[in-house]
DNA sequence: GATCAAAACGGACTGCGGTCCGCTTCTATT
DNA sequence: AATAGAAGCGGACCGCAGTCCGTTTTGATC
């Protein structure tokens, strides 16, 4: 989580726990949406200036408070077994993607969408670009030639939290309907190869 | 823009004029996420509360502010000449539906952002509604039977102006990669059927 | 023209995310 | 143990969207 050399500061580490205890407590109570920055900060009893230091903003608090479920689901997609890793057929593991990522989306999707920061780069964050990728490689190696990364965008475009959580909650679509829909659209894509 | 048969009171009305001009120049001015509901209120000479009262919120602002471009649109697609009106194949209706919203949005798109209702409900507002029944319509038309619902809106979501914005102004795609991106994704789901 | 209820008005107020900066606490060095 | 300066801290502060409510304007009725 930290990656740099050089050691954090004993009361900035305790800090740092406190505040992540006190935002999943209060997560647990009030749901994401419900979380504000004061609020944090009272619960965890550190100055509202510390939060901010910590995490930068709103949305990098919920980045990483998402990052353990994003790193565990980056490793199945990239290392696990397949049909969701490496050794199946391009067009099971883009099948699998969809489906792992609707119930990831259902499972974190509050916290996903909290965690958008507000403005364009919301596609430049390091977890949206690494799915965009893997999403490119295997359309090309499932025979998509033209314009892969454009194709992966619009797949990426389907699967947004926004949406997965708008037809599920608003609409009560089933996840299977959506996992069904989504098979559905990534098969005539690639055989339209 | 009103429907109500009780007219408006005089004042009311004069004030949205103004507020509308002066919403206006300040989007000429300093775009549209320049424009805050205090300097609009203080530049057409009217208190705050008028500002909420005429239009709800700043995402009321800018759907009224848009509401002519959208009409425009729809007119067009639902009443105008073929491929996008009425009168050509299906396929080639959705085509020409791709390629003309995606022309809307670099025009209109910074706007159609900010009236983006923060929440769930941003895709009921009406004009999402009536987009997505017209794929939907489409969809059934060039004989997609399986879930075309939920396929409109896996077309819709590729449409939405955040990406194609993105996808412009930071990754410098022409636009008409964009459009061949569509015309190939909505032509392999279409022949899938 | 006087009257009156409903509609509209305006700006002080709240709650939020985020910034700033003077003060405190740590840790490396001697 | 003393010290120095870097890292961290806290909470007053800002600008914003949105609300509230006492005051003013309007236009139908007489």
């Amino acid at each position: 989580m930290r990656p740099g050399l050089e050691p954090e500061r004993r009361d900035a580490a305790r800090n740092r726990e406190l505040l992540l205890r006190a935002a999943r407590e209060l997560i647990e109570e009030c749901g994401a949406d419900g979380l504000t920055m004061g609020t944090l900060a009272q619960r965890a009893g550190v100055g509202k200036g510390t939060v901010f230091r910590r995490f930068g903003s709103r949305a990098g608090l919920m980045m990483t408070l998402l990052s353990d479920a994003e790193a565990h689901f980056q490793g199945r997609f990239m290392f696990g077994p397949p049909p969701l890793g490496p050794g199946a057929p391009p067009l099971e593991r883009l099948i699998a993607f969809g489906e792992e990522r609707i119930a990831w989306v259902l499972e974190f999707g509050e916290l996903a969408r909290a965690a958008d920061v507000s403005a364009y780069n919301r596609f430049d964050v390091p977890a949206a670009v690494l799915w965009h990728r893997h999403l490119e490689m295997l359309l090309r190696e499932a025979g998509v030639t033209t314009d892969p990364w454009l194709m992966a965008t619009s797949l990426s475009a389907v699967l947004e939290p926004e949406r997965i959580l708008h037809a599920v909650r608003v609409h009560h679509i089933a996840p299977e309907r959506l996992a069904a829909s989504w098979r559905e659209l990534v098969s005539r894509v690639v055989r339209g190869a």
